[in-house]
DNA sequence: TGTGATATACCCACTATTGGGTAGATCGGG
DNA sequence: CCCGATCTACCCAATAGTGGGTATATCACA
């Protein structure tokens, strides 16, 4: 450790920009140390094996590897850095699910840069930090502890179709029955209450059900 | 003008951290100084009356007034200054749409930051300056001008339909028959060469036709 | 061993969407 | 004044999706 009490940060996002703005923030603030950045999930692992940051702020949209998968193999094999999961969707989906992942914290990217800092500082204390419009929506889960916990298969009928694909072309694709992929979607719609085509693409796409990233 | 030679820039984008980014980047160049940032457009056409800025480096997503429209605001008030929109989407409609509004450049948040810094010169000097995918856009649309130009009752259409109507939602809406609706899905679809609801609701979100932005 | 969750699959009647048309009204430009 | 674009509206037959069921097999867990 450099000093001692200097709280270790790695960063890992997929822009730069965003890469370049954390760490200009967070170097004019003595009581953190920038050790590493990345901008996918395996290279700032890799730093991470090297580093032992403290505190990981990770991005959750990240191509290849995305952030909530990342989560756990920082679990796995750092169990002692806390994660502390950056993102641009206040999405509930994404939120319960990075905590349930085991992330220690939740911010949006439109937080002040003091917030950042805070969240840094309480999640490198042992606590969990989640920003202001984050908070609200963990409490209503509270209460409601089920969320919206799509099944895998209805994940997978999800993502097909959102992505334009008609009951059929599904049904192909994962090999079972037409028939059995109106049950999906039915659920599918039941669980999250929506009921039109064009909801579920939606839903699919804000929660990173979908994939087209570039 | 302070030093003569320097370029004097504006940032706009509404997430604090990108903006804190572009500034934390820009400072370390010498010959480019940052007059002001704005996290809305309002806010930053405000600054740019009071500090001329040469260049005005704006997000295209932002709530309220989006990048695109306030375009032409800059252009009304402040025919000197050049804009270089910056983007997370490389979708055509943006592109295009920011060119025809009058913008000088489009650059992606996932570009480098010395991209950015030549960017931000390259427009200053009077040039255009698109980032690599996106210049590749803008040659294809070239010898194809007409691009995908959806009519305003399409768009809509297409808008409702997105937000996940159903056609005689729509038609009750928009208070004309049912089936105008159809017909105009049908030439929506033809146009875009798009057969599936999932499709023109990922067409709709990534053109910015849909807003629920947070 | 029973219970709940998941994944599979089907039935039925109803409604919506599709993809192929045609066609009148309006409006702006040449 | 005609032309093209746009917006409007309808017809038809075929296919797809909806919303209500029921039902079986499997697997994990209590």
């Amino acid at each position: 450790m450099t000093d001692g009490t200097a709280i270790k940060v790695l960063l890992i996002d997929n822009h730069p920009l965003v890469l370049e703005g954390l760490r200009a923030v967070l170097e004019t603030y003595g009581h953190i140390d920038v050790v590493g950045t990345a901008g996918l999930a395996r290279a700032g692992l890799e730093i991470a094996r090297q580093t032992r940051p403290q505190v990981v702020l990770m991005d959750i949209n990240m191509p290849k590897l995305n952030g909530i998968d990342a989560i756990e193999l920082f679990r796995e094999e750092l169990p002692e850095t806390r994660i502390l999961m950056l993102s641009m969707h206040d999405s509930r989906e994404y939120i319960s699910t990075s905590v349930m992942h085991g992330a220690s914290g939740y911010i949006l990217k439109d937080v002040s840069t003091d917030e950042i800092i805070a969240a840094i500082e309480a999640v490198a204390a042992g606590k969990s930090y989640f920003s202001s419009g984050v908070s609200d929506v963990l409490l209503e889960r509270k209460e409601n502890e089920s969320a919206v916990p799509l099944t895998t298969r209805e994940s997978d009928v999800l993502l097909l179709l959102s992505a334009g694909s008609s009951n059929r072309d599904i049904a192909e694709k994962l090999g079972i029955s037409a028939a059995t992929v109106e049950t999906h979607r039915k659920n599918i719609k039941k669980k999250l209450g929506i009921a039109t085509t064009a909801g579920l693409t939606r839903y699919a796409i804000e929660n990173g059900l979908t994939w087209s990233d570039g």
